[in-house]
RNA sequence: UCCUGAGUAGCUCAAUGGCAGAGCAAUCGGCUGUUAACCGAUGGGUUGAAGGUUCGAGUCCCUCCUCAGGAGCCA
């Protein structure tokens, strides 16, 4: 009977099947050690040469790393057996070779990114990979989840758009039989059109920018989910994010112990992840910001604190206000003049935006940007000019203010940089099966 | 794009301007409880590329390429 390493637990003093790949291997003599994995977890199976044919033992002894296998052999419980689930081992009954590996570039030792990342293909085997991207799928299962339960249709936006939008030079721009075409940075103009229709929608897919972003949490293509909705404010926006934030976190935690295990995350701070997160305005994380600044002695970490209100946060900024909260926090009531041209205006102050983003802790930086958008014919098209872009390129866009115009408000989460956060790795780059950076498009 | 650092065996790294080295991996042998096993043996090199200084360059100088870390920009 073919079973699944990771229901193992239930086949206790049976003969099972595995079907899977070899992943490492020890021995001792006449006692080989035989670590299979099958996509659902990983398993210690010995092979003890007294107890099997000249034949099968001499493939155990032989079998290469990563090579394809069918073994098959009795269950038993063992406090010794590595593996994930552990604690379970399989006696070797007999051994079928689908594929004997060539030599395997990645061995179980130490190895740089480059090379890894050059066998990125390979790579996604280790176990270490595989727990963070079943992560990423349950971050976006999870995701899915909350919003299709909560009165959200996922209406898909297109990737490829004629619109140039504000700053054409961060666009991936093709040729569109003719006319050029850009692969899309946001779905969120369609979204405010299909909001019209669904009341709340999402969109939910790949982004592109062509930035030359060369940092630990930039990607050139990655994923985004983008709710929008109808009769929202500011304050509707971010009690929604936050749980929405927070069902994502906690669903991890609860679902994907032995992956957050597995790659050795400390937990903790995660565990305060709940609904509600701390607010900021923009005005005070500045005083706070100039407060820290003055305090610091290291004379180049206030350097990196500076900045002068009317500024965007860099990241040491994000950092910096995000340390001072234990779960994530919203900076809200940005400068108008730093966020984009369709943020509603702070009534009576129109230097700000009614715009929020969320901050991770642990240096994540932000993992949603997001606003209330401007509902007003009149007041959009005259932003759209400030700009200096001709408002006819944003006819049906603007048309959206002219038939049933409501108070809404959207925002955007990265999917990589949740990943990154809730896994607590070092770097974007491990959170997407194939990572697209500045010089990276192979594999 | 800017700043800093790195590039030597399949991988991770050593080598004061003076014989190109180790561990792991591979191959062969030994070992009945291994957890990145251990012990012995064997094979493995255009030192990122081109030029220059020098009796002599992996090492010093110049140009270029690639990668990493940071900044800017952003999710």
């Amino acid at each position: 009977m073919t079973v699944l390493i990771e229901n193992i637990a239930g086949y206790e003093g049976q003969e099972v099947t595995l079907k899977g790949w070899l992943y490492n291997k020890t021995g001792k003599g006449k006692l080989l050690f035989l670590k299979v994995r099958d996509g659902s977890g990983l398993i210690q199976c010995v092979a003890f040469q007294a107890d099997l044919s000249e034949e099968v033992f001499d493939i155990a002894k032989r079998i290469p790393q990563e090579s394809s296998l069918i073994v098959t052999g009795v269950v038993r419980k063992d406090e010794r057996a590595p593996g994930f689930p552990g604690g379970y081992e399989i006696g070797i009954k007999n051994l079928e070779i689908v594929q004997m590996a060539e030599d395997y570039p990645i061995t179980p030792k130490e190895h740089g990114v480059e090379f890894l990342m050059d066998n990125r293909h390979l790579w996604v085997r280790s176990s270490r990979q595989w727990a963070i991207l079943r992560i990423r799928a349950t971050v976006i299962k999870a995701i899915r989840d909350w919003l299709d339960n909560h009165g959200y249709t996922l209406v898909d936006t297109p990737i490829l758009s004629s619109n140039a939008g504000e700053n054409s030079t961060d666009l991936f721009e093709l040729d569109y039989f003719g006319t050029p075409a850009y692969l899309a940075q946001t779905g969120q103009l369609y979204n405010e059109a299909n909001m019209m229709s669904f009341g709340k929608v999402y969109a939910f897919g790949p982004t592109f920018r062509a930035e030359k972003s060369k940092t630990r949490r930039h990607l050139i293509e990655f994923w985004m989910v983008e709710p929008e909705m109808a009769y929202f404010s500011l304050e509707d926006l971010m009690a929604m994010e936050e749980e929405f934030v927070s069902y994502i976190v906690q669903t991890v935690l609860e679902t994907r112990k032995l992956e957050l295990a597995l790659i050795e995350r400390d937990t903790t701070k995660l565990q305060n992840v709940k609904a509600p997160f701390p607010r900021i305005a923009y005005d005070d994380a500045v005083e706070m910001l100039k407060q820290l600044e003055a305090e610091t002695t290291d004379a180049e970490q206030k350097q990196l604190l500076h900045m002068e209100w009317g500024t965007d946060f860099g990241s040491p900024h994000e950092t910096a206000v995000a340390e001072r909260f234990d779960r994530p926090v919203f900076v809200y009531h940005y400068p108008t003049a730093v966020k984009a041209f369709y943020m509603q205006p702070v009534a009576g102050r129109k230097e700000v935006c009614r715009s929020v983003d969320l901050l991770a802790p642990e240096g994540y930086g932000e993992i949603t940007g997001g606003s209330e958008r401007i509902y007003d014919h009149a007041l959009l098209t005259e932003r759209v000019k400030e700009i200096g872009i001709n408002p006819e390129n944003y006819r049906w866009y603007l048309d959206l203010r002219r038939y049933g115009s409501v108070p809404h408000a959207g925002f955007g989460l990265g999917v990589e940089r949740t990943v990154a956060w809730i896994c607590g790795l070092p770097h974007i780059r491990e959170t997407i099966p194939y990572a697209r950076m500045l010089h990276r498009l192979n594999p």
